[in-house]
RNA sequence: GCCCAGAUGGCGGAAUUGGUAGACGCGCUAGACUCAAAAUCUUGUAUUCGCAAGGAUGUGCAGGUUCGAUUCCUGUUCUGGGCACCA
């Protein structure tokens, strides 16, 4: 009987499916396994070969795992948002569901055709609304959270809430910006719309703005890679910057984490070195410049706070928002032509550029130690997004900078000595500081240290932790996506409530992009005005009246009547600030009081202080009102450096009104009172009185403080509710769907806890590095969130990864160059890209090639880029198989070009007398995609051979991880293999010819060597060479023509993960009842697979001369004696005594003369 | 430019912990079977010198460590992946 792969798979696949065996249940007395594929992207080129690879090392794993009597949770799905099926609707008009749909089922089809063991019952599909609407749930857990730096860990915004009422924020700085700062009685006086900006700084998810790629000509946002030197790649039109409303994750508060987690898991040392970087963790300090005769001031992060000395210019990235503060007039031209010229470039032109460029802006900033002045620069290399937008140069300890210093003729300072050799920087620290003043002498690490110590007695900078990731841009202006849950009022972004979820993606007609930049659901306006719901539900923004008559509390004993108000605000809120005074006013400190009775019996120079008397929003110690003048007594509780920082904030804010402040310490009023009330005299004295308006002061306060965080839009003003017109990335989805596979189906949760508690982490996930730092920190992050909101219990999505190679798909293309086919630099060769099938090749597109020589020589060409041959093809321009290009000899002379190759061809016409034309080719291997026609279906190689070679062969190409190109023509050997096993069992002439005579040791110990080597193999993922050893075993069967039950039916059980279909029809007509997928694994016998001998290779002088058979468990001095007495050896030794003789036992023999 | 990885026969690759480089397969070579072809089986196949025995060279390139290096270290070239709106 022959083997008919086609029936034999056609019955497996009818019987798997009858009989429900892939079906896993969440209840099971078996230890759990969850191993778990990226799911795909249905794309509308189908599967390719590619595809496959992770999937069936999986599938393999999956049934070897199940073989071991795991529960073991395998599923599937689809990532079906994305950008790609929107773009083919604006093409073709059709609507990405129907394509989405058309292509899952592609994809369906094609898997189901590997004979994958997925328990399809457990499918998502990331475009379903029944899936989305946990998406979306979960982003309101983002929204609805902060991380609390103090725990590290996400709470509820409300906790935050009850906090900034308690305290402010003094003991959680605002991640969004850092020069927030208020306390309880401020944050009472905030109105909703302020206090609701503030917490966006906060939420996990929030909204802001950012810079897109803004393309007006087709009127939308453009990846960086659809922007090539400024212009859009399709159609070439300009490409400007543009700020725009924008969604983002918080995953910078998460970055601590997500590096520390990284320890937990099992990815590879490449893959987790890759995460860490793009995480970016880098210690230094943040360090205040002042500006020459301005008064504005910035800060620089750097690495290196022990090079300040060095410093020798200032660089502000080009989007600095003091560049046209500090320009000065001379230098305004110049810097304003730059600022253009780097508007057009993208972030990765700009990181790419090797040339330096950059402008001088006339400023100069002052030294913080020497005073010195610095110049001030602009370039490109310095980028808006990392740190501060703004470094201090230093060029002899880098390279940047030097090139810099160089490029420009700035003078550089030398404060490394003798290891700056002034033609390169010196960049590493083993060396001692000079022309450093306080720090000379001292390594650069013991410098850093005092550097930052002294910086902070003078309050100029402090240490500083700076990561290089930024957070997660989370909307797209697309349509094909998850829609936000989101509902705007009066600038206010409100969630949905859960029982609103989800919320349908609208149908819609065109896919052409909204107004002002907005996606396309900013055209549907029934969609976008929300009609049934009315504002009522809603809890609106208050206006703020203008109350407070109350000129003066009593107990103030102030007569300054003329004063018409005092907070421009709520009712309730005004109450909370008096209330908050009041209670100040009840509990002074003792030096408070102190000055309090001296102030209030002296009533210095007849002017009068108040108590506690709020302005705006600040309560100050003590103040005059009529002189703008402040008091404060810093308690202990003033040397917290967030509370330095506020009150630098509070004393900033208060200058800009006109008010001055005093401070003094506790002690200083303890040891003499009377010189303070000098110096405050001697203020008031000074002073020249201006009438106060509370009410534009306190207007002011909550414009600029309140204001100060991220300027949110008004959508929704006027008391509108308004839809969010945004939708989610593509890695929306993708960032929890392992969660969703383990309770598909739930309609109250996204997953239940019991089913999250039984599967928890996924034990292995199979995907490429493609993936290193996108998708996988976005799911990293979401487990993490998940978890500390008590919603799953465990913090890390995946225990292993296991990385898998791309198939890339080989291009080959064909020119017609005539007779003398040797191009030069700038010859064009026309060509056509095709698909080599079996059939011949099939066109894909023409088109020209232009050799350019600038940059690369042409041989250099030939030999890296482009493997270029000839071939032959009959006058239907097919293939004439065998003479296809690969046998050329191309690699022992590097030095051959493609003339002398030609000229070793016998070759004499244009075409040869069976119609055969000789033709130019050549071939790159880049990735599959379809507009490159090199897609490889797998439906096309099952057909041929079978599904079971096709996953042997995949698996057979070379090891998992490695990128490699398909070549459809080595399939033909794992093919000739599953005959050979299938012969074992059925003869072509005799039938069934399986034994039941007893084994010998020999059959006995090829079997056990194999189950050893396949186990292995199958656990470290090396399914390549547990291929290898199917044929060994297969081969040495048939050496010793064995066909005995005892051997070939472990061989069968052995096999059913590689080659499932085949091993199930064996099973069966081996007589076994049930499906061999729930078979067991077979065991190996350690007694079978020992050796007791070693055929030692001997070597002498580590030149292996001879070889030896020793007993493992001869002794060392016999060996030593018999290796000396050969004959070869003796040759070998030339009468000279060894040195001595290593001997490694089991391994070799090493005698050195 | 930055980060990560890789480079071994004509080709895909093997060598698991520093210990016989090239397992297994493709292709090719010669042969058996056949009218013939396919299929199958057998033989050889890194390069080079040699009739042979045997020797020399050889894991991108240049060095280093070691009795011994494809494996470890330094430098370098090329290729692939990623670089934040492809997923």
């Amino acid at each position: 009987m022959e083997y008919n792969f086609q029936s034999i798979e056609r019955d497996a696949k009818k019987k798997w499916k009858e009989n429900d065996v892939y079906k896993v249940s969440n209840n099971s007395d078996k230890p759990k396994f969850y191993i778990l594929d990226m799911f795909p992207y249905p794309s509308g080129a189908g599967l390719h070969v590619g595809h496959p690879l992770g999937y069936i090392a999986s599938d393999i794993y999956a049934r070897y795992k199940r073989m071991k009597g795991f529960n073991v949770l395998h599923p599937m799905g689809f990532d079906a948002f994305g950008l790609p099926a929107e773009q083919y609707a604006i093409e073709t008009g059709q609507h990405p569901v129907d394509t989405t749909d058309k292509n899952i089922k592609r994809y369906h089809e094609q898997l189901d055709n590997i004979g994958f063991c997925y328990d399809w019952s457990r499918e998502v599909r990331t475009s379903d609304k029944k899936y989305y609407k946990w998406t979306q749930w979960i982003f309101l857990q983002l929204f609805n959270s902060f991380l609390d730096r103090k725990l590290q860990k996400a709470v509820p915004i409300s906790t935050l809430i009850d906090t900034f009422e308690k305290e402010g924020n003094i003991h959680h700085p605002c991640p969004g910006d850092a020069s927030i700062h208020f306390d309880a009685f401020v944050w009472k006086t905030f109105t909703e719309k302020e206090q609701q900006d503030i917490l966006m700084n906060y939420r996990l998810a929030f909204c802001g703005f950012g810079e897109v790629n803004w393309c007006e000509a087709l009127g939308t946002v453009l990846a960086n890679d659809e922007v090539v030197n400024g212009v859009s790649e399709r159609g070439g039109h300009p490409v400007v910057k543009k700020k725009l409303r924008q969604w983002y994750l918080r995953i910078t508060e998460y970055a601590d984490r997500l590096l520390q987690g990284l320890e937990t898991v099992d990815f590879s040392e490449a893959m987790k070195e890759m995460q860490r970087n793009w995480i970016g963790k880098s210690v230094g300090a943040q360090i205040m410049f002042k500006v020459h005769n301005s008064p504005y001031s910035f800060e620089v992060f750097t690495t290196r706070p022990d090079t300040i000395f060095g410093v020798d210019f200032m660089v502000l990235a080009p989007e600095h928002e003091l560049v046209t503060e500090i320009t000065t007039a001379e230098q305004q031209a110049k810097v304003q032509e730059y600022i253009t010229f780097v508007k057009s470039r993208s972030e990765r032109e700009r990181m790419q550029e090797k040339k330096i460029s950059g402008c001088f802006t006339g400023a100069y900033a002052i030294h913080p130690f020497s005073g010195k002045e610095i110049p001030v620069w602009i370039s490109e290399y310095v980028l808006a997004g990392y740190g501060t937008g703004a470094i201090m140069a230093v060029p002899c300890g880098d390279e940047r900078d030097h090139k810099f210093a160089q490029h420009f003729n700035i003078p550089i300072t030398n404060i490394i000595g003798e290891k700056y050799n002034g033609e390169e920087a010196y960049a590493e620290k083993d060396f001692t500081l000079v022309n450093s003043d306080f720090i000379n002498g001292l390594a650069p690490k013991e410098a850093g240290t005092k550097v930052i110590d002294k910086m902070l007695d003078e309050k100029i900078g402090e240490a500083k932790v700076n990561f290089k990731m930024r957070d997660a841009a989370f909307s797209r202006q697309r349509y094909w996506g998850e829609p936000f849950p989101i509902k705007w009022v009066n600038g206010i972004a409100y969630p949905l409530s859960e029982h609103e979820l989800p919320l349908e993606l609208p149908h819609v007609d065109k896919y052409g992009p909204g107004p002002d930049g907005e996606g396309p659901l900013a055209n549907i306006e029934e969609w976008v005005n929300i009609p049934d719901l009315t504002s009522d539900n809603i809890k609106k923004d208050s206006a703020i009246p203008d109350l407070t008559p109350n000129p003066s509390p009593l107990e103030r004993g102030t007569n300054d009547s003329q004063t018409s108000g005092y907070i421009n605000s709520s009712v309730e809120e005004w109450r909370s600030t008096i209330q908050f005074a009041k209670q100040n006013r009840k509990e002074p400190t003792t030096e408070e009081d102190k000055i309090w009775q001296a102030l209030r019996n002296r009533n210095v120079d007849g002017f009068k202080f108040r108590r506690q008397h709020p302005i705006a929003g600040f309560i100050p110690d003590f103040v005059c009102l009529e002189k703008k003048l402040i008091v404060e007594i810093d308690g202990g509780y003033h040397n917290d450096h967030e509370q330095i920082k506020f009150d630098k904030a509070r004393e900033e804010w208060l200058a800009e009104q006109g008010f001055s402040m005093l401070r003094f310490t506790n002690e200083e009023v303890n040891q003499d009172l009377n010189t303070i009330i000098d110096r405050i005299a001697k203020e008031l004295s000074l002073k020249i009185t201006e009438p106060i308006n509370h009410n534009e002061l306190n207007q002011t306060f909550h414009e600029e403080l309140a204001g100060a965080g991220t300027p949110l839009p008004g959508r929704g003003a006027g008391g509108e509710v308004k839809r969010e017109t945004n939708t989610m990335p593509g890695y929306a989805g993708s960032s929890w769907y392992f969660l969703r596979y383990m309770d598909p189906n739930n309609e109250h949760t996204f997953a239940d806890r019991a089913a999250t508690d039984y599967w928890n982490q996924v034990d292995i996930y199979i995907g490429g590095t493609e993936h290193a730092v996108g998708h996988l920190l976005y799911s990293r992050m979401w487990t993490k969130a998940l978890y500390d909101l008590g919603h799953i219990g465990f913090d890390e999505p995946f225990k292993k990864l296991v990385n898998q190679g791309m198939i890339q798909g080989q291009s080959y293309y064909i020119g017609t160059l005539g007779l003398n086919p040797i191009p030069q630099n700038d010859t064009i060769i026309s060509y056509s890209s095709f698909t080599q099938t079996t059939d011949g090749p099939i066109i894909g597109k023409t088109g020209n090639i232009t050799l350019n020589g600038t940059d690369r020589s042409i041989n250099s060409y030939y030999n890296s880029r482009l493997k270029y041959g000839y071939m032959f093809v009959d006058s239907k321009n097919r293939l004439t198989k065998s003479k296809f290009i690969e046998q050329l000899k191309f690699g022992d002379n590097k030095e051959e070009n493609i003339e002398t190759i030609i000229a070793n061809t016998n070759w004499e016409s244009n075409r040869t007398e069976s119609g055969e034309e000789f033709i130019y080719c050549g071939s790159e291997v880049e990735k599959m995609s379809k507009s490159k026609y090199n897609v490889v279906n797998p439906d096309d190689i099952i057909a041929q051979y079978g599904a079971d070679t096709f996953r042997m062969y995949e698996m057979f190409l070379g090891p998992l991880d490695v990128s490699k190109p398909w070549d459809t023509k080595g399939i033909e050997g794992v093919h000739r293999f599953l005959r050979k096993f299938w012969r074992m069992y059925n003869d072509e002439q005799k039938g069934w010819v399986v034994s039941d005579e007893a084994p010998t040791e020999a059959e006995l110990k090829i079997l056990h060597k194999t189950i050893k080597k396949i186990e292995q193999d199958t656990e470290r993922f090396s399914f390549n060479t547990a291929v290898s050893q199917f044929m060994i075993a297969a081969n040495e069967l048939n050496d010793v023509n064995c066909h005995k039950r005892a051997i070939l039916e472990p061989l069968v059980q052995l096999i059913t993960p590689y080659a499932p279909h085949i091993a199930e029809e064996l099973w069966q007509q081996l007589g076994n009842q049930g499906s061999v997928v729930a078979a067991a694994f077979p065991q190996w016998d350690e007694k079978h697979t020992t050796e007791n001998s070693k055929l030692y290779p001997v070597a002498v002088n580590g030149k292996t001369r001879t070889e030896l058979e020793f007993a493992l468990d001869a002794s060392q001095a016999d060996i030593e004696q018999i290796v000396l007495n050969n004959e070869i050896v003796q040759k070998w030794l030339e009468g000279k005594a060894p040195k001595k003789i290593i001997f490694v036992k089991g391994k070799m023999i090493n005698v050195v003369i």
